[in-house]
DNA sequence: CAGCCGATAATTTGATCATATTCTGGTACA
DNA sequence: TGTACCAGAATATGATCAAATTATCGGCTG
């Protein structure tokens, strides 16, 4: 569900007259990186008429991109037909760590089993403009670049369900992980990149899952240990 | 379908509780139904239009039931506004298979901690009506029947990020379980539900897990081999 | 006489529908 | 064989209806 290229034959080139994006994907799109990358607080209510008003868009676009981010646990109803970004629990964050730890390894599994030298360049690319970020204590530009490694990571692993199962928790958590970010700073961030690209080079499945999920169990954790403070 | 008359317009007279479901949740859980218990077969089309048609209900209900339900994996776009029940391919059931194995155990552990003298009758209740609808061949109650116990078990988890995984994840293969069903009758399907409920009574939590194990991959096996026949 | 509680009115927001517009896919015709 | 047209379906809009939250007012009690 990544945007690469559209499900079409020949992809013509960008023109004036390219193929027009449904009004409704470009709003599930702009809400969803709103909720990704934490322009949203845990918590806040999300009003149909205030993302018409603030996307500009119809109503019915926006009544979509809801439900569907609805379905994907991105926002969660609040019983009459209220809808907000969700707050997480201690207990909801023990269930994303055992996910996580659960898939998100195969996926690195898969990926290194498939990964090509081009795929592994594009990710070292990826984590150095994460470093950046990360020095310059960009958060916004550190969730961004974050996502966008775990993404194309499991992208390569050709997976299809259990990279949407993926992505459907990294939605529940993002709100939170923002918080988390603005309050620690971007300097104590798990980074277990490096080791895994070593690994993926080496072609050694094992130790590219267990940096992922080194990786996976560090943050989550420091999420967790921040909820605990609040 | 449970024989529930058409959306009354406006104040009809009240049952003492009425509290007027939302139509597109009620298009939701007929669409899903439809899908889950394989009244809809694998790769077959679904129109917004013929669902107006066939279920009385108006069109925005309908475009968001099918949005919603391609969001938790139920239904694919097949690319120019086309939506269809997914068919699964030799690889999805690999993922499939990996996911649930990796979640329902734990859910099941979860359960087994939580689970309530009450709690175990209903599952046990559920089981026998399981095995009636295997002696008598029923498919569409083998299937409903099945969810249930599924779903009870899962409910007593408390646990609703991965009751949602799993939830998605049978969405996605109930199409298809349908026809392994009709192909192979009722009789040589999976049932560890005796061993898990012997488990969970016993407080064994380790027990209740690995029955829900074998049982998940035994009926996913299962599946793979039929679709590997066809 | 002042403060609190409950009921009702007003406003905001969500749900639904009828309709206009755009796009896709097929077909007829050159 | 290729192009233009047509039918049908999906997308998108705005209006309208219903529900819920909020605000306000009057009565009651201390």
């Amino acid at each position: 569900m990544t945007g690469s290229a559209k499900t079409g034959p020949a992809g013509d080139a960008d023109s004036p007259k390219a193929v027009r994006e449904p009004a409704h994907q470009q709003v599930y799109r702009q809400l969803r990186d709103l909720i990704l990358f934490g322009e949203m607080a845990p918590g806040q209510a999300v009003t149909i008429q205030g993302l018409v008003a603030q996307l500009g868009a119809g109503m019915t676009p926006v009544r979509e991109a809801i439900r569907r981010l609805t379905a994907e646990g991105a926002l969660e109803f609040q019983g009459n037909r209220r809808v907000s970004v969700p707050m997480l629990t201690v207990e909801n964050i023990s269930e994303l760590i055992f996910a996580r730890q659960a898939i998100e390894p195969q996926l690195t599994v898969r990926a290194t089993e498939r990964a090509t030298a081009a795929d592994i360049d594009e990710l070292t690319e990826i984590d150095a403009l994460l470093d950046e970020a990360i020095d310059s204590g960009d958060v916004r530009a550190y969730l961004e670049q974050n996502y966008r490694f775990h993404s194309k990571l499991y992208a390569i692993a050709e997976s299809p369900i259990l990279s949407d199962l993926s992505d459907s928790l990294w939605l529940r958590y993002g709100p939170s992980l923002r918080v988390v970010c603005g309050r620690l700073g971007t300097q104590n961030l798990p980074d277990q990149h490096k080791e895994t690209l070593i690994a993926m080079r080496a072609g050694d499945t094992e130790a590219a899952a267990r940096a992922i999920r080194e990786d996976v169990i560090q943050g989550m954790e420091q999420m967790r240990h921040a909820l605990l403070a609040a």
